[in-house]
Parts: C-alpha cells; sequence; structure tokens
DNA sequence: CTGAAAGCGCTTACAG
DNA sequence: CTGAAAGCGCTTACAG
C-alpha cells in the first residue's frame, strides 16, 4: 500500500480511502483515478487480515458441522457459501466428528480465528446455550465464546437462538398423508435418535400425524441409534419383529430408509408390493436403488443460504438493510414419489 | 495481552515469549507459571491474526474443490484437515463449480486471505503453470498468486508441480485383470471427459491394458461429458450402439457406472448376467444398488490426509524435519468385488 | 479533499 | 531472563 502512494502520490490513508467504495466518494475523482491506476499497475492487492485487525470484523464466518461426508451437508454448506459470498464474507467450516471434545476444539479454533458470526449444524445442544451465556454452562458446555451472534443450521434449541431448519412436521404430514391416500393404516417410524431436534421432531410429528388420522399403532416408533444404514437395519429389524403387520415404514431420513430397505429384502418382504417405504432428505443416487425410493426432498442449499443471510443480517453486513428480522425459519420439504411406495396388497 | 501482562506484572513481550512453546524455554519458570496463570483468569486467547500479521504467516491454507456436492471430495477434505490439524493450520475451502471464472475469483479469494499454501483439486490446469508462473500464462488463465506454494489433489499437471492423485493406471489395471480372469474379452470402457487428467490417465490406462492383454477393441472407449450420471447415460448408449456384443463396461467413475446401468437396464441387459459393470471410487451407496457395484476403492481420506502434509513440508512447517520429500505421490486402489460382474454367459 | 498520527494485537531483534 | 521499541498492513478520527 505504500508503494501504491508512493506511485500516485498521496499517502497511504487516501490510498485506503480511493480503494474502498466506502470513502472513495471523499475523494477528488481523479486522485481516485491515479489511486487506482497506480495500483493495479503495482498489482496491489488488499490485505484482509490487516483490515480485519483494524476493523475488529474479520468478514470471515465459522461453520461446524459433524460431517462433512454425509451427503446432507454439502449443498448446506454451498447454500451458506453464497451467501455469505454476495456480502464478501469468506467461510471456514469445520468437522466436530458429533463428539462433543471435537466440537469445543472447533469452536476454540474458529473463535480463535476472530470469526464474526457463528453458524452450527452441530449436534450438542447444551454448547449453544453456553455460548449465548444465558444459562450456566450445562455438565460438558464449558466453552464460551463472548456473544459471538450465531444461528443454528438444521437444529433447534430451546432457548431463543435464531435457527433455520426443516420443517419436519411439514415434511412427516406429507409423507403421512401420501401413505393414508394410498390406503395405508399400519404405518411404523424408524426414529432419529432422540437427541437430535430433527429425530425428534420427526417422531413427534408421525406420533401427531397418525394419532390426528386415527391411525397410530402403539409400539410403531423405534429409535435407532444414529443417522446410518447401519442403525436403520437394526431399528428396522426390531420394529418388524414387534410389529410384523406393518404395510408401511417412514424412516426419518435415506439412509435409515436404506437400512430398512436391506432388511426388508433380506427377509423377503418386497418394496413396495409387500411394504412401502419412504426416506427424507433425497440424498443422492437415492433414485437409483431399487426400488427408486420415495422421499421428502429438503431444500438443503436454501437452508444454507438462508442461514447465511441470516447471521449476515445479524452482523449488519448484507446490503438490504430493512430486510425481514425473521430469526426462526422452518423451510417446507416436497415429497417426490418414486417406487418405493403403494397400495398395500388386499389380504 | 496487556491485561495478562498487567496482571502478571510483566511485558507484553513477556506474555508473548511464555506463552509461545517455542520461546517459553527463555523465560523463568516462575515467570512463564504467573504469565499462564494470569492468561487463564482471564480466559485470554491469542489473537491469531494479529500474530499472522506480524510473523507473515497466516496458518492458513486455501483449498479449490470442483465441487463439495459431488461424494468424491468430501473425504478428501478431512483428510487435508486432519493434516493441517496437527500442524495447527486452518482450511479454507472454496467452491468453483469447474468454472475457470469462478476459478480465478475463488483463488483470488483464498490468496488475499493471505494463504500460506494451495492445494488445488480443481480442472483447469492451464491455472497452475500460470500460478507457478513457470510459463506465460495460457489464454484464460491470468491469475497469479506469485509463487505460493501448491500441491494438486487428484489432478496431475504437465509442469513439474507437486501432486497427489489415485493411481489410475493400477485401479484399472485391477479392474481389467478382474475381468480377464471372468473371462471377459470385449471390454468398453465409459472414459471421463479428456481434459481432466483422471479421465485422461483412465482411458489410457484402459488402452494399455487390454492392448497387453491382446483383447482391445477398436472403437471400445467413449468418453463422457462430464463425470455424471447422465453424461454416463449418453457415453454408455452410444458405446452399446457401435458395440452391442460387449460383455462388460469399465466406467471411469462411479457416477458414470450408474449411468451405464441405468441405460442397461432400460434395454433389457441385465447385470453382471448379460454385461458385467464396474465403476471407480466406490461412493457411498453404491453398495445398495442393484446389483452391488463392483468398483475401486480410492483412498480419499489418505489422498488429502497426504497432500496437506506434503503443503506442510513446503512450508516447513510439519513435525517432522527431515520427512520424505516426495513430491509426487499416486495411491494405490483396492478392487472391491460385489455383484455387478460375473463370467460372461457362453454363447 | 488530503495528510499526519495513532492504534488494532501481536512478535522479535536489540539492549541490558 | 526481561523490557522497550519498532513494525506487520491496514483504517479512521482529527486537523487543516
Amino acid at each position: 500500500m505504500a508503494d501504491v502512494a508512493r506511485r500516485a502520490g498521496v499517502d497511504t490513508s487516501t490510498v485506503s480511502r480511493a480503494l474502498n467504495p466506502r470513502t472513495s466518494g471523499r475523494v477528488r475523482p481523479e486522485t481516485v483515478a491515479r489511486v487506482v491506476q497506480a495500483s493495479e499497475e503495482l498489482g496491489y492487492r488488499l490485505n484482509v487480515l490487516a483490515r480485519g485487525l483494524r476493523t475488529q470484523r474479520s468478514r470471515t464466518i465459522g461453520m461446524l458441522i459433524p460431517d462433512l461426508t454425509n451427503p446432507f451437508f454439502p449443498p448446506v454448506v454451498r447454500g451458506v457459501e453464497a451467501a455469505l459470498d454476495e456480502a464478501d464474507h469468506t467461510l471456514i467450516v469445520v468437522n466436530t466428528d458429533d463428539d462433543i471434545d471435537r466440537e469445543e476444539r472447533s469452536l476454540r479454533t474458529v473463535v480463535d480465528r476472530q470469526v464474526d458470526g457463528l453458524l452450527l449444524a452441530t449436534t450438542h445442544l447444551g454448547m449453544v446455550r453456553s455460548a449465548q451465556g444465558r444459562t450456566p454452562p450445562p455438565a460438558g458446555a464449558t466453552v464460551d465464546f463472548g456473544g459471538l451472534p450465531v444461528v443454528l443450521v438444521n437444529r433447534r434449541s430451546d432457548g431463543d437462538v435464531a435457527h433455520v431448519t426443516p420443517d419436519d412436521h411439514q415434511g412427516i404430514a406429507l409423507v403421512v398423508e401420501h401413505l393414508l391416500e394410498l390406503g395405508h393404516e399400519r404405518i411404523g417410524h424408524v426414529a432419529g435418535p432422540a437427541d437430535t431436534s430433527t429425530g425428534h421432531a420427526r417422531a413427534e410429528a408421525f406420533e401427531a400425524h397418525t394419532t390426528a388420522a386415527g391411525v397410530f399403532v402403539p409400539g410403531s416408533v423405534e429409535t435407532a441409534s444414529a443417522f446410518a444404514v447401519e442403525p436403520g437395519r437394526a431399528a428396522c429389524a426390531a420394529l418388524l419383529d414387534r410389529l410384523p403387520d406393518l404395510t408401511a415404514i417412514c424412516a426419518a431420513n435415506d439412509l435409515l430408509a436404506v437400512g430398512c430397505l436391506s432388511v426388508l429384502k433380506e427377509r423377503g418382504l418386497r418394496v413396495p408390493e409387500d411394504v412401502s417405504l419412504v426416506g427424507f432428505n433425497d440424498m443422492p443416487l437415492v433414485d437409483f436403488l431399487e426400488p427408486a425410493l420415495t422421499t421428502v426432498q429438503v431444500p438443503q442449499y436454501d437452508m444454507g443460504f438462508r442461514a447465511g443471510q441470516m447471521l449476515l443480517g445479524m452482523l449488519g453486513a448484507n446490503g438490504d438493510s430493512g430486510g425481514s428480522a425473521e430469526t426462526r425459519v422452518e423451510l417446507p420439504g416436497r415429497l417426490i414419489v418414486r417406487r418405493s411406495t403403494a397400495e398395500p396388497v388386499a389380504t
């Protein structure tokens, strides 16, 4: 920058003003032109870290996700990236492996990098409350990151933390309705872990909607230990053992549904002739399964985008000044009907 | 830091020395203890950005990938993260969408953030040469980032840029051998785009190995326009039209194989009875396809890990001082035999 | 409209 | 072993 100043024959402070769109109005147009030219000739690039040190804003956002390897997250991350990009912010994503210790370390890493805000797609909600400093940290949640703005992604919290999540109730409603219309009356639910807001909300929605329709079957909800294929297999097996006459299974996510599919086949049950099966998320390749999986498509990219925008809004960093100050958003899903659901065969 | 200094009754320079493991040896143990205690009481955390400004090392690495949404990359990214983590560096990943303009913008973003080095998993190789400043930038590759160390991931370059890639020749050799052993003699290859080093290398390997075995069929290589399902369908259809009597297809990647599988089924060809099919990468869910796909498992995590280590090595930032200075690594794959390959039926 | 000065939070020769 | 000083590359009141 000193070089640019010298070449343009001005002070560095003028270079700074000239090059900053927000302040370039205050400097004479000819001067701006001279500075711009000098900076281009020199190939000058602003050191954004130095700027951050001075302005106390790093224009960086930290995002914690459990596992990048889970296909649910990449589209979300891309959405966040897109939103941040518009406001010239950078994203740092860190994996936490769903491990509370790693979550704390990751949080520290990211906070130490002076992020301006946090996006949490992470499981252990206790952390969030602690983060906000609103309650004494629950056991195991000792990290404090001094009032940094945070928005939860794909997770809700019991406190009043901002979030954007899929609309689980609406999504499950779509599934139950679809199954009802086909004529199913004995429907099971392979639920996700109860300590995830998503697993919990979907199970709750399942009970609510089947009950409302008068078709809730006691014992029809089996909770898997994790959102993965193996736990899906185990839960489905348990469910089938308990209620062999189920004609449809609603899984809390596609991986769980894949687990169900595999035990169903193993037991000689045909999908959808004997048992209809529905997933959640519409992850890649699920349309090439046999049969192609009926599932709920969640607007993952949008979720990320909205979450990014929301956080930027909290920072006063996005263009639209008087934009909606909505702080809790639930995005509706879309039912994608494929081949894994059909009318139950008459018995 | 000033607060810590005051509380410990020392100068900030002493605080700095005491808290830095590399220099804490030079300060009296009691002083260190006092400083550490003060910093803990105050919850002091080093501002790594300020440190970076002073030391001219951000301890940050930039990584460009075409598309995080492609399941191939997340494990690679995790590997990189793991390697960097050990040396206390942070990763910034940016998507380029395989678009040359976005690649340049991404590069700029990341370079502007003062990264110490670059990991490029990106397609447009021209850029790399330009990056290294070894040749006049090819048309369209105008970005210059002044001698930053770079290592290519999953890509090779014609220059002498460091890289870590899958060993495509070895992987394809595994496939061809497997097919040969089963008795196939008319094998087709659905190749990836020729302008990707991976697509190119695999096609080359396919020709070399089938030729060496005396079973190369002229016209048996059809190049897909991209590594995706639809292009795989198109290429497979073209291949089948031209050579209806193929008994096996080797696809340059799993997505391409999925495309093949779908046209094969559409045409009433059974896999593996009529046509055997092999993919590459072993992406998630490919084992739940019908039939489960035989494929080559690439050590993605390891690739990322090695690449990260290599770059750290170039920066002199990793623990092991005299470590191997290998600069071009090709990691062997493993053939995962599942149900999509079998002996050809006798005619 | 522009310059001189101070300062963001650190590290590191340089003295002592 | 420790302090005082300078400086990394910026921005921003404060004068003029």
